[in-house]
DNA sequence: TTGACGCCCATGGATGCCCATGTTATCCCA
DNA sequence: TGGGATAACATGGGCATCCATGGGCGTCAA
């Protein structure tokens, strides 16, 4: 259990909290993970989560730029300004700011996507458009999944 | 918690104090910073702010040109000619001074940018403009940054 | 003297922390 | 095997605290 995995889409109330499902909360705690770190995904409507891995992914990248070249500082700015820490109340539940809702659409119920090693916050309607559009692709471009046992399925 | 991350936008009083982001104060105290610094950032039109180590990043940034060259110098002046010491008033607040509000065109809010080892001072809309191009720019430059699947294309 | 600046206090809103509730999934026992 | 007991979890609301913000006043310097 290390891998987050499976959709929950959950309430948010009139704080503007919202639980993250406990098998979120358990894949954070066995990876040790101590401050939850955010950003906008660069193609998608939706918010990335997860630990500093997430952020190194990024350092990584610019370790190939030269470091006094504007692209590098503007990677920087990328990394660094465009993403947030998500403090967690002691129930486990973090707050829809105006950062995740504009970016996301997400207004009083949000759909938590899991991607291996990071989570996404979607607002539920466009995650559901989305995986639609997906499943399709997926199966113009890879026709030999067709036979398999139905693999593109994502469990509700 | 040692990294100046994510952004905040600030109001700029009667007086043309702004509060810095108490997160961001966390991170001056944690890296025992005593006096905050400022400088012209060389590409953007923006201010930025932090410790000692601002100064060297700079100088070796300016490296890259030759430095007895005009341009070192003129950049030299252009950075350092009307940097300024920050002090902070008792509440850790800071003044909007004529050097800062002239080059980024800050008037009654500011827009504070983390840039790990330092963090920048902007005029909202222009940062709102920037932030904006900066993604576009990234998305196409960087096109295997994101994907946990194929990427597909969804109504903003 | 006048304005700029540093220091103090006031306040309202946001945020974090604690406890309460209902619902669902799980387990145990007859 | 069915049903009740139990625990886990999503959710809500109250309250204390922090923090951004605003205003007053004294001091120092031009």
């Amino acid at each position: 259990m290390d891998r987050f995995l499976s959709s929950y889409v959950h309430n948010v109330d009139a704080k503007g909290r919202v639980s993250i499902p406990s098998s979120f909360r358990q894949v954070i705690h066995n990876r040790g993970i101590r401050e939850l770190f955010a950003m906008r995904s660069l193609s998608q409507p939706a918010i990335d989560v997860g630990g500093p891995e997430l952020m190194e992914h990024y350092e990584k990248r610019m370790e190939a730029v030269d470091p006094f070249s504007d692209l590098y500082q503007e990677l920087a700015i990328y990394a660094y300004g465009d993403g947030a820490y998500l403090k967690t109340d002691s129930e486990g539940r973090i707050l829809m700011t105006d950062f995740i809702r504009s970016h996301t659409g997400i207004t009083d119920r949000v759909t938590f996507v899991g991607v291996k090693n990071s989570f996404q916050l979607w607002a539920p309607e466009r995650f559901e458009a989305f995986r639609g559009a997906l499943r399709e692709k997926l199966r113009e471009r890879l026709p030999s999944l067709r036979g398999a046992a139905a693999p593109v399925e994502t469990p509700e």
